[in-house]
DNA sequence: CGCGGTTCTTTAAACGATTCAAGAGCAAGA
DNA sequence: TCTTGCTCTTGAATCGTTTAAAGAACCGCG
């Protein structure tokens, strides 16, 4: 039982044991194949022996790099951002970087500051889903000097993982639209949303693409997009349905709390989904599948957006002298078919 | 626009054009009471105007102390661990740290290799969420030399934040025998999980205080803590009441996907939750609330936990010198009565 | 024997901050 | 005028690596 740590062994205390210099021990560390391999196995054994761990904070400094990049996200609690994080985590072990997580909280204050630890740190990049779209912002952040992937935003100058929302709300609308016609409603969160703007758009686009007239989708518009809401937003269904109006045949959700909010508002008065009213959610998050009544609902990569961003990140970085364009990669959700509508 | 990134500014550079030495630039951002007003104001001016941006790397060289921590956990997206992280990026903030997410994939061999990287980054100090309880291999983290404090596990040699499952078991179980009597059954994982173990002796320990013969308890142990497994419990219970022997008056579940399956389960069949059945979760996730038939649940402080826990790896980092005595403190969970069990 | 060519190793200068002992002013007291 | 004490500033060493350039050892060949 050792009470004090044992003073901590560098490249010198090493190289001293071994007998040979210092250089050489980085060396067989970082370059194995220049040093003989007798002298290598001579540094290995005494590396083993005296538990020596190489100080990256020193050859950070000696070099200018670093293996650290940032992960920014709005609340890492969020089932999108945390497979998010998982993604972006295990492309990050893949590469032997470090990934220092920044919780922003919504807080557009708290995300730039957090930018600017990530820049004292000299982090080599950073990857932020950023709260808000404001372009003036983002090249604020820029500006900072790390490299700088955004993720599920594009970005117009620079590189950026995003998902094709557009595309997203299509899938949605044509599965409505070819399986029980025209009639369906659309419950949408704030427009001041990008996100949810993009989702109108595409299931917009399906109308038109059907020779349907995009003006008349009703769309019921949300603040919160909770399963509370989607509720509300049942009821509002069922009380015009009892003055007469028809209950649409399907429901098209932009997320999935509130899908599950609109089955349950509509089953609980006795409304059958999906036989009477088919629902449809986004996102394909955990509660999706495990809904009372499975959800239908559009899947996004949320993993692969992760990942795809810190080989964007590395790329952009390696590339940085030998030239390197920015690229955005934009993935394409899929439509994931439950019992909520078959 | 410019394309090519500006030269970074050092200190050497502020005190140049500042007209001081490196050493009163150092101490107007460190210790700013020991150098002259009118000094402090012309660096900082000059600081403000070159957009200096201090290299953290190279003062971790020369003090050995980093404002970097680690945090280790097993699965990122599981929501038990997301809020934990999120009480800890929010305490890390508070202390001016950054925090490095390692996510451990529930494999002890990448976390230990996360644990040699952190060590490598020269970390302050690290918080893990271990993946297993063996002894061993968390004497093998510790010697790694950064400081760690444990989560959601008691460290005998050391410092750890975690929770009563014992005394959440038995709130649970309290709970059940004061509104339905003592015919409950018990719904648990893996008693290779020393969680299900507490809580299982949680509920032995109710009914011991009732006056009760604790082995008289049913219990069911499920392999996987799902959705899935609880709607497979419930049809046994469904079987054997058909069988003749009568349902249960309610059902405690060491987790609230299991509650949440159980009565899913239940419902289906006609039996209806919580007049027929009572039935108590153990979590309090966001889908116990959400859940159609919003959970009764033992409410976990998992936000505080991981918010503690850095305060705690604050207090042993400043206390290493000074002595500091190790400490474990023990968040005791609540019940959320909601309707499933009222 | 001298020479160029390999192959390996070392010397020593960085990197950009912190920090301590010492110096520079300056005011007041002797 | 000389000290003394005080406040502020500075010179220079230092942290633990990396890396270019120079050096050493050896080999084979003319």
């Amino acid at each position: 039982m050792e009470r004090n740590p044992p003073p901590r062994v560098g490249l010198a205390a090493v190289a001293r044991e071994a007998g040979v210099s210092t250089a050489t021990v980085s060396n067989t560390l970082n370059r194995p194949e220049i040093v003989a391999a007798a002298t290598r196995a001579r540094v290995l054994s005494v590396i083993e022996r005296l538990d020596f761990v190489p100080n990256t904070t020193a050859a950070s400094l000696r070099t200018g790099t670093n293996r650290l990049i940032g992960l920014v996200v709005p609340d890492i609690t969020n089932p999108f951002y945390s497979e998010i994080a998982k993604g972006v985590a295990a492309a990050a072990d893949e590469q032997r970087l470090g990934v220092i997580l920044c919780n922003s909280q919504d807080d557009p204050v708290r995300e730039l500051s957090q930018l600017e630890m990530l820049a004292e740190q000299r982090a080599a990049g950073a990857l932020v889903v950023p709260i808000t779209a404001d372009a003036k912002r983002l090249a604020r952040l820029r500006s900072l000097g790390t490299h700088l992937v955004l993720i599920d935003r594009e970005a117009d100058d620079g590189c950026s993982t995003s998902i094709d929302d557009v595309a997203g709300g299509r899938l949605a609308a044509q599965h409505l639209l070819s399986t029980r016609g025209d009639d369906f409603v659309l419950v949408n969160g704030s427009h001041a949303i990008p996100q949810c703007i993009d989702r109108r758009s595409g299931a917009r686009a399906a109308l038109s693409a059907a020779g349907l007239e995009p003006d008349d989708l009703v769309e019921y518009e949300v603040t919160e997009m909770t399963t509370e809401a989607g509720v509300g937003v049942a009821r509002l269904l069922l009380t015009a349905a009892e003055a007469g109006a028809p209950l649409p045949s399907g429901v098209l959700c932009t997320n999935d709390q509130l899908a599950i909010g609109i089955i349950r508002g509509l089953t609980q008065h006795g409304v059958s989904v999906p036989e009477q009213v088919a629902v449809v959610g986004y996102g394909d998050l955990a509660i999706a599948a495990d809904a009372p009544i499975p959800l239908t609902t559009v899947e996004q990569p949320k993993y692969a957006l992760g990942h795809a961003a810190v080989e964007m990140l590395v790329a952009e970085i390696r590339g940085e002298q030998s030239g390197h364009r920015h690229s955005t990669s934009v993935f394409r959700p899929s439509l994931v078919v439950r019992d909520s509508a078959p």
